[in-house]
DNA sequence: CTTTTTTATTTGTATATACAACTGTTGTGT
DNA sequence: ACACAACAGTTGTATATACAAATAAAAAAG
């Protein structure tokens, strides 16, 4: 579906909003998706997100500096986010006794279970999309991108 | 900034990861800068984007399901965001006459002014972004981006 | 060694999103 | 005409985002 049918307009869209129009829209689709993925496991792709950055530790706490510059869509409050994360038992938080004023935060085995149950899952999500594209395809959209939101 | 610098990967991500964290990424970088271009206006871009979807009616009342289905990024919940533009008497709300269940929305001569105030900064916010590409690469970011999305 | 500044995180408030339940209105079937 | 389903919108609850202010610890300055 064309972006113009998604909003319904009858008028002629500049290129430079289309391709804007183009981009929030498809990133909500992605979201939709992905939700579902993760709607059987009561995670928030936000939280999923933040889960996925502490496997990424290997074993290293985080402290939530870390985790805020790690995640995509920027950042406010990585507290709340782990305040959920705590009640479900997927991460552990502890104040760092080199520096007290930082915070370590930890994935438990619990953690690490759901996201090896979620890797095949989200890796099938991520392919239904790419696979709409060539290999070249895939590689020209990237560089389109970082070419695009690079702000001299 | 290339995506693996962004979210600081070390390991080699695959090209179909690659592609939807800069769709994410990207879309969060044009939404922070519009955010800046609104903040003035105290209007947040969702606010934004139903006052431009009422302006496209073009003097005809558009109701909630009309307006839910224009919006880009999905909706749930255009009562409580019309709720926000009443209070800035930026539109009016009544029921319909024909047809009680429904509800005509309009944008005010004040919600107008304002759209027509924020149109030259709304385009240079396009451009700024739009103008890192030719029109040759706009055309085929666009076109990359709806083939991507497009679920069998 | 005390004061000031910076850093790391938390908390509060407003707004937005997701989803389910609820209310009232209209249309349909018998 | 009456029951019932479908429709249009609202409300409630939980979560997330944006931003500013608050807190507390550590580092820097004098």
């Amino acid at each position: 579906m064309k972006i113009e049918d998604v909003i319904k307009s009858t008028v002629n869209i500049d290129d430079s909003k289309k391709v804007i129009l183009n981009i929030i829209y498809t990133q909500s689709v992605i979201g939709e998706k992905f939700a579902e993925v993760l709607k059987p496991y009561e995670l928030s792709s936000e939280q999923y997100n933040v889960l996925r950055i502490l496997r990424g530790q290997k074993g290293n706490p985080a402290n939530m500096c870390v985790i805020q510059e790690r995640m995509i869509a920027k950042n406010s409050n990585t507290t709340r986010l782990i305040d959920k994360l705590l009640l479900k038992e997927l991460v552990t938080r502890e104040v760092c006794p080199d520096n007290r004023r930082k915070i370590e935060v930890q994935i438990t085995p619990k953690g690490l279970e759901l996201l090896l149950e979620l890797d095949p899952k989200v890796i099938e999500h991520e392919k239904m999309f790419a696979n709409n594209l060539s290999q070249e395809e895939l590689s020209e959209l990237n560089h389109l991108l970082e070419k695009f939101r690079n702000l001299k």
